[in-house]
Order: structure tokens, then C-alpha cells, then sequence
DNA sequence: TTTTCTGCAAACGATTTGCATACAC
DNA sequence: GTGTATGCAAATCGTTTGCAGAAAA
């Protein structure tokens, strides 16, 4: 089994929905794929694509983005930089969350893995009577470099 | 001691800089003390100064919220809304953090304490040489007033 | 052939900035 | 007085939208 999705996953769930296949979604999801780890924004997969396939629009660019995210194929994230930034959801579900440290200086992202939150989920629902889809944990600090650097 | 900045925390923490104390940067503060428990943005400030005191340009109370983040007065918050919302900082530093859940259906958000990120945090400084200076988590989820409406 | 999608350009909304004036210190 | 802050309007920047033509199903 992959551990990511793949462009035949993208169809499939294009097909559940009324949409449809177009290159351009296979070409935005693919630079994801190609690209791991990290979080790509809409004008980020635009410059990754000039080269290519500089005919496709921001606009679509952007469209294929909020689709992807809709069928749960991207995940969206905001990391306080002014622009909206995605990466690949993981396949397996409810495993491994993985949550981010952003170094406030220079915007540097460091990834974690912990599932503390999943029990603090289940007494969420309880206490609150809400349905918890997903979460989202972001340290803010200043990451080693930044710090040696500030001692110079 | 009180449980929330006054003013008088401003005036010392603007003299300790080289800012000045205005009258707009107090009432800005003063609307936030005035309305505890809101997550205001700089619109939300701009209407509830829009009676009292409208001759209050947008851009100073923008410049107002920035300057009082920086002075960790004001907590910035993302809520996905597109807009950047603000609320007051607890004073006594490293207690009670409080976290937020957010209904994606009406944007709700309800807001929860916990301390288990507390040894999370020293476990990331250790392992990734990181300052850690704060951080936040969000749940996202439909609340129990939408789940009900959706069933009907 | 019907419906959805794309690319372009214009529109948008939140936030920032330049600048002349006003005010805090 | 000196330097910072304000208010206004214009500029900016990421993102969204209207629309006519293009392409999936």
C-alpha cells in the first residue's frame, strides 16, 4: 500500500463527485508528490510549473488547491506568513499526526510526530458535544540557528 | 492581582521602549478589556469604536494591535476567517493555556484549558534545540447546535 | 452535446504604506 | 523642539470571480 495518494486516487474521487479529470489538476497534485515535505503555496506550485507548463492560470492554480483540499487529498495550513500553504494528507487514517514548529525568525518549519491529542479529542466530544474533524498544533519559538546567530 | 493587563501595564511597557502613550492606543486597549472573552479584529474594533470615538482611523488601530502583540498585551489568532483576531494575554505567564475549537460549519469557536502541551514543549526544545515561546491548537469540528441543525 | 473547467483580466478584501500634520515627551 | 504617531488616501498582495472559449464525459 502507498503511503501517499496517488493521481489514479485523485480520479476515483474526482468520479464520486461530479467532477472531472483535467490535466491541470494531475499536474498540480503531481508537483506535491514530486515535491514531499513540503508546504507549497499557490504562487509556490506556479513557479515550480513555469518552466513546464507556464500556460496553466493561477486562478486554476488556485481552484485545484481547494479542490484537492475538498477531497481530503491536500491538507490546507496556516503558518502566519500571509499566503495559504498545503501539503499531502497522510493515506492511513487517524495515525500519526504530525504537527509543526516554526521558527518565528526565519520562517523555517520542523515537523513532529505525536498523538497526545487523540484522547484530548475524545474528551472534547464529550464535554462539548462536537463532532472534532481534525486539529492543528503549532509551536512558535526560535529555532537553533536563529539562535546562534543571535548571540554573534 | 489582577487577572488582566490595565492600562497602566501599557503606559510602562510603552515607556520601556521608545513609544509613546496615546489616547488612541488606550481605548484600542480599553475595548479589548471592555469586551473579555471576544476575539476581536480590526474591523470588530472599528465598529465598536464607530459611536464613541470615530475619528479613530482603520490604519492606526491596525498599527495599535500590531504594536500591542508586540508588547504581548494582545495574542494573535488565526481563525481561518481571513482576518487576523486578537484577545488579551493572560498575565500570569505559562498557566493556563487555552486553546480553541472552532466550528467550521458557523465559525464558532469555544475555547478550552489544558496544560498537556506544557512537557511537550521542553521535550521539543531538547530534541530539536528550539525556543520554544509559545503555542496554539486548534480543534476543527461541527458543534452540537449544527450537528442538530444538519439533521433536520 | 451537455456540463464542467480553464485562462484571462478585473474585482475584492484585509492589511500596509507614504506623507503631511498633530501630538507626546 | 524633536521624534514619534495619526489620519487619510493610495498602494499592495493574496485570493476570488465573471465570462467567453475549450475540453471532459
Amino acid at each position: 500500500m502507498a503511503d501517499t495518494f496517488t493521481i489514479h486516487d485523485l480520479k476515483r474521487k474526482l468520479q464520486e463527485r461530479q467532477h472531472k479529470m483535467t490535466p491541470q489538476r494531475q499536474i498540480v497534485l503531481q508537483v506535491f508528490l514530486d515535491n514531499p515535505g513540503e508546504h507549497l503555496s499557490a504562487e509556490d506550485v506556479r513557479d515550480l510549473l513555469k518552466e513546464s507548463h507556464s500556460e496553466i492560470g493561477l486562478a486554476t492554480i488556485y481552484r485545484s488547491l481547494e479542490l484537492l483540499s475538498e477531497l481530503s487529498i491536500l491538507e490546507k495550513i496556516e503558518f502566519g506568513d500571509g499566503c495559504a500553504r498545503y501539503e499531502v494528507t497522510n493515506v492511513q487514517p487517524n495515525t500519526h499526526h504530525h504537527h509543526h514548529i516554526i521558527c518565528e525568525n526565519c520562517g523555517k518549519v520542523i515537523e513532529f510526530e505525536d498523538d497526545l491529542l487523540e484522547s484530548l479529542e475524545d474528551a472534547i466530544e464529550k464535554k462539548f458535544d462536537f463532532k472534532i474533524n481534525n486539529h492543528q498544533v503549532k509551536f512558535f519559538g526560535i529555532c537553533k540557528e536563529c539562535q546562534e546567530r543571535a548571540q554573534n
